[in-house]
Parts: C-alpha cells; sequence; structure tokens
DNA sequence: GAAGTTATGAGGTGCGTACCTCAAAAAATC
DNA sequence: GATTTTTTGAGGTACGCACCTCATAACTTC
C-alpha cells in the first residue's frame, strides 16, 4: 500500500474522520482514551502529514522579514541575492519575504526599524544586526507579539532569539590561525586588521586567532589589531607604516570588510609577495585576490545555505516542529585558489 | 492580490481554464496564437504554479534507485545515513528511494545489478560505481527506457548519463597538492598513496596534485603512488619502507579509502609527528586523526549535499524542469582541526 | 432516570492544480 | 457554402488535508 491517508487512520482507529481530524490537529473536546486509540493507529500505519495538502487547506502564508545591513557591504549584496535566488526554490513556497534594511552603525535607526515592523503582519524575523540593549528590548516585544525571531550571521546570545544561524566565530578564527601558522612557517610577525573590534564578529574572530596563535605557534608574534572604522584612507596609512617598520612581518589576517583597501595598501607596498594574507567572505574582491596569489586563503560561508536554512528554521518554528540541528549547522568554509567555487 | 492561480491566467487571456491547462501542460491542439496569449497573461500577472498542489493533483510518485558499492567504505555508510535524514526532509517529499548495493569489484555483479533495474517500476537511477563499457551499455539501456540517469560522486563521462553530482577531482587534487606544498614549506618528498590507480576518482586527483606540485612547487619531489590494492598488510609494509628508505619524507597525501591501516603504519613508524598527512572524506578514523593532529587536513565533500543534490536533479529531470547549477555544484571542502563541523 | 455535559460521527466545503469528457465554435479544406 | 478538421469552452472529478456545522451518542451528575 502506498501512503496512508488520514481516512486510513479513521478506519484503522476505528473511528470517524473528524475525530482524527481533532487529534492530529490537537483540537479540544476528545478523550484521552480516544486519543491514544488514534495516536495507536499512526503509529502502526506509519501516517506522516502530507505537507503539500496541509498547506494546501491551509492556506498557510509565512510572513517573513530579513533586517539586514544595507550599505556597500557585498556581503549583505550576495545575502540579498542567495534570499532572490531561493525564491524560486521549494523552501521559499508559500513564504514572502520582506527585506529590511538598517544603516550598519546608527543604533538608534536600527532600533528604530525593528519597532517598526508589524507584528500583525508577520510571522517571523530574521535578524543580522549588533546586540545593544536597545536590540534586546526589541526583539523581547517581537517574542511577545508571538514572532518567530532567528539571529542571521551575528549571534544575538543575550536577546530572546530562538535560534542562531551562522558560524561560530572563533572557530572561524582557529581555523585562519591554524592556516596562517602553518603557512608562514610558525615564525615571523602576522598583522590582524578589522572594521572595528567593537563588533562581536571580529572580537570572536581575533579571539579563536589568538588562541590558536599562542598555542600552536609560540614563535609567531601577533600584532595588536588594526581598526580601519570603514575609514579607507586611515586603513592604507596604517598598514603601509606597518609594512615599513616591521621587516619580520610575515601575514596579515583581515577579520573583516574593507579587503579592498588593504589589498590596495598591500599592493602599493610592493610586499605583497611575501606575505600570507588571509581574509573572510569570498566578494569580487578576494576573489579575484586569489586567483592572483595575493591573497592565500578566505574563511567564508555558504550565503546560500544561510539563507535557506533561516528560512527553514523560520518554518519549523511557526509551524512547532523540531529544527534538524546537523542540517541547519553552517560551515566554515576554507577557500584556496583550486578550490573557489 | 496574493498569488495569482490558473483562474486568473484564464480572466486575463480571455480563454477558457481549459485551454489555459491545455497550455501550462504542454497538451496538444492549441493555436500558437492562443499559447502566445496565455504566456502573456502568465508573465503579466507573475503565475508561477503551485507545486504542492501540481504533486498533490498529478498523485506523482517519484521512484528511484541509488546504485552504490556495499562494503567496508565508510563513505557509503555515510551516504546511505545521508539518504535516510534526507527522507524526513521536504526534498524527499514524493520520493521512494531503494537503495541496490554492488560489490566494488566485481564488474560482473555490477552490471547484473544494473540489467536488474526495472525501468518500469523506475523514474530515476543514482549511480556510483566505475565507468566501464558494460556499465556504459547499461547505462544506455535505462535511458532508452526512459529513466533519468545521475552519476553520483564518481563521473561516467563517457555514458549517457543525464548530469554528474560531485566534485571536481582534478581540482581536489589541486586542493590537496595546494595545501600539501604550504604545510611541508615547499621542500623535501611527498608519497601518495591510494587503493588503486586504475580508479577514475584517484587517478585525476593525482594529476591535480602532480600540476600544482610542478607549478608551484618545484623543489619538492613527489614519489610515484603506492596503490594498496585493499591489502592492509601490503600497505602497511610498503609504506613503513619507504619511510625507512626516505629521511627527507615530508607529507603523506592520501587520495582514496584504507586510511586507518596507513595511519596505523605511520604511527608504528615513529615519523608521524613530523609528516603533514593530508587524507580525503572525513570518517570516524580520518576525523579522530585530524583532532589528535595525525592528519593536517581532509579534502572532502559534503555527503549530505550530494544525496540532497541528486534527489533534487533526478526530480527535476522526471518533470523536464531546469536545473540550477550553481546549487548543485558539491563544494570540495577544506577541514582542519578547528573547522570540523 | 431525567437533565445536563461532553464526545463522537456524518457530512460538507475549499485550497490550486491535473486530467478527463463532450459539445460548440472557429478555422481550414474542398 | 458544405464538410472536415482543429481549437476552444464548460463542466466535472480527484488529490489529501483543514476546518466547519449539526445531530446523535455516550458519559456525568444529582
Amino acid at each position: 500500500m502506498s501512503r496512508p491517508t488520514v481516512h486510513d487512520i479513521a478506519k484503522e482507529a476505528g473511528v470517524s474522520l473528524a475525530t482524527v481530524d481533532r487529534v492530529l490537529n490537537a483540537r479540544p473536546g476528545v478523550r484521552d482514551k480516544t486519543i491514544a486509540k488514534v495516536q495507536a493507529a499512526v503509529d502502526r500505519l506509519g501516517y506522516v502529514r502530507d505537507a503539500s495538502a496541509a498547506n494546501l487547506a491551509r492556506q498557510r502564508q509565512y510572513k517573513f522579514a530579513f533586517v539586514l545591513p544595507e550599505g556597500p557591504s557585498q556581503f549583505t549584496e550576495t545575502l540579498k541575492g542567495a534570499l532572490k535566488e531561493t525564491y524560486a526554490s521549494q523552501i521559499a513556497d508559500r513564504v514572502s519575504v520582506k527585506i529590511v534594511g538598517v544603516p550598519t552603525h546608527d543604533a538608534h535607526a536600527i532600533v528604530r526599524s525593528l519597532r517598526a515592523l508589524d507584528p500583525k503582519r508577520l510571522d517571523g524575523v530574521a535578524i543580522m544586526v549588533p546586540e545593544t540593549p536597545q536590540v534586546r528590548d526589541a526583539i523581547h516585544r517581537l517574542k511577545d507579539e508571538g514572532l518567530a525571531v532567528v539571529a542571521l550571521a551575528s549571534d544575538l546570545p543575550n536577546s530572546e532569539r530562538d535560534y542562531f544561524i551562522g558560524i561560530n566565530n572563533i572557530a572561524a578564527g582557529k581555523t585562519a590561525g591554524l592556516l596562517m601558522g602553518r603557512f608562514i612557517g610558525a615564525k615571523g610577525e602576522v598583522l590582524v586588521v578589522t572594521n572595528s573590534l567593537r563588533s562581536r564578529d571580529s572580537l570572536e574572530r581575533r579571539l579563536g586567532f589568538d588562541e590558536v596563535m599562542s598555542g600552536d605557534f609560540g614563535d609567531v608574534v601577533v600584532l595588536p589589531s588594526i581598526e580601519s572604522y570603514d575609514d579607507s584612507q586611515r586603513m592604507e596609512d596604517i598598514v603601509l607604516e606597518v609594512i615599513m617598520r616591521r621587516p619580520r612581518l610575515a601575514g596579515v589576517y583581515s577579520m573583516g570588510f574593507g579587503n579592498r583597501s588593504l589589498l590596495n595598501a598591500l599592493r602599493r607596498s610592493g610586499a605583497l609577495d611575501d606575505l600570507v594574507v588571509i581574509a573572510h567572505e569570498v566578494t569580487p574582491v578576494t576573489r579575484r585576490a586569489l586567483l592572483r596569489d595575493e591573497v592565500s586563503a578566505i574563511i567564508t560561508q555558504n550565503v546560500g545555505h544561510l539563507v535557506r536554512s533561516a528560512l527553514r528554521v523560520l518554518r519549523s518554528l511557526c509551524d512547532g516542529m523540531p529544527i534538524f540541528d546537523a542540517q541547519e549547522r553552517i560551515r566554515i568554509e576554507v577557500v584556496l585558489r583550486e578550490n573557489l567555487p
């Protein structure tokens, strides 16, 4: 026999269709004994609800919002692209997604955007913003209104988010450290650059990087982090100065965005050929640099997975279905010249 | 307005429901002019077929078979596990999969199994066997009978397979080569071991490995491949001998299975601490070795993706739907101690 | 055991699509 | 213009499930 239906369950349990329906959809007015009978029949026949038919009947429409930093960041662009791509797939079946752009550095504007979300017109939100007390409060309100909330790429550990989808940035930093240590031959000095150490991601990456460096490569000297504050001129100036002053410099680890200006500075310095550069995220800039052997490795996460995972998790949360953590775990990918996707 | 339905299309195009149906399902008996009218309405309203409803109405049941090597290989076990896991997901909706185990080295038995597949009871097959002329013929017959055929993990380039799902093994070998070259400091000797160079996968990996080695690391000497022929004693003996005779040995690249005996031999030799070992596929054996720093890196592919991709592609092929190559491209993953999934 | 309460059954409708039939309209052919 | 052929329309049924109503059966309670 092919897949059993609700009718089969009714027959098997010796009850009516209506009762099976009441049990399956947890509607009230059924005696415990009857519930047990139906459950037994379900187990015996191995009934599983036909999700497509159920959604069809239910006229379910999942309404989600993605709150993403807007600005010149390639990462966000890629993410939006992946979101649109996913729209054609089954995962995006019966979901409509609204993208809300927020200015990265304006904490007030972020909170304003979060407050502006209408909980009545939404089933869930995926949020990618830095955590602040105000953000935490805004999320508290969203949860109160019954929304599903997932943190995307950047965790919000102190908020009431239901789930975090992204990589472990400490482990990502460790991975970068391991590669760096081995690539530079376990000696020399390493420069670490980022936009801002105030971002949790950068902080965690640095933490992991340092741990591996001191644990596995004691002879390597890791210099204090340089913060560019999104100022490419500043970045170039400092990098050039460090290269001049540090003849033993063997590697550069770029933890965040702004790889374009970093690479410009390195190229200008003429030291690029002798340096091991490790960066994050595959973007047009880092990709080209990798192909030219200017960058040795890129640590990245698959943005397509990120988006699909977020949608799956949001759906599961809305339906009260279990989440398969193994499937939702985003991998820390190591990309070299030869395995560039 | 929410998503347009076929009714909306009919109204918009000024034709009947039946005609819309004929056009959408490519049934005959519609004038080109009318087809164009309907298409225009579809485009104007942005109609997309509701896949759930369609499958429901169609009562579609995809019947697939996976032809996999059986034996002690961890890889196959993992693959079967992933297949079962996927069964709970949406991708496996309305599909039933039969796993056919074939003995890896018995070409006759493989062909017999392929011939034993009943094309009338199947919609598609995913095949993971070495290509031989007989296999090619068997696939020809399956295609003739109208089945969708995809090659899994190991390509069948000379057969009439519709699609190949797996990694580019030349690129995988190159990636291993790049890591090896940099990890050993671009000098010394490297040993390459495999089960058998007669397998296409091993051959291609060796090809890529050598290309990077000679291109980027001219000072490294790559020794001729050692083939174990699945004989662990033989493997251990040869490996021990090589280590004794080659004091400049700096790295070992294991291209195939049999990592357990390789690692045993290396441990016994006492040289493991000074060697860079790179292997393929994350299995319990390689995973533990990686955590113990006995193996430096593992090149692998995500078996879960492999399976899901195969199912998606088989479905698309059956329905004559387009395949999004970008989504189906399996990545060559580099796994280090710190980014072990 | 009558009245009240709760549990169950029978039956219906609709979701969006596929697929079928039969009649009618339109176009092509002579 | 009559005949044949092709195209179109109207309508129905089914898929598996959710959700609804109303009647009846089965328990409680006093």
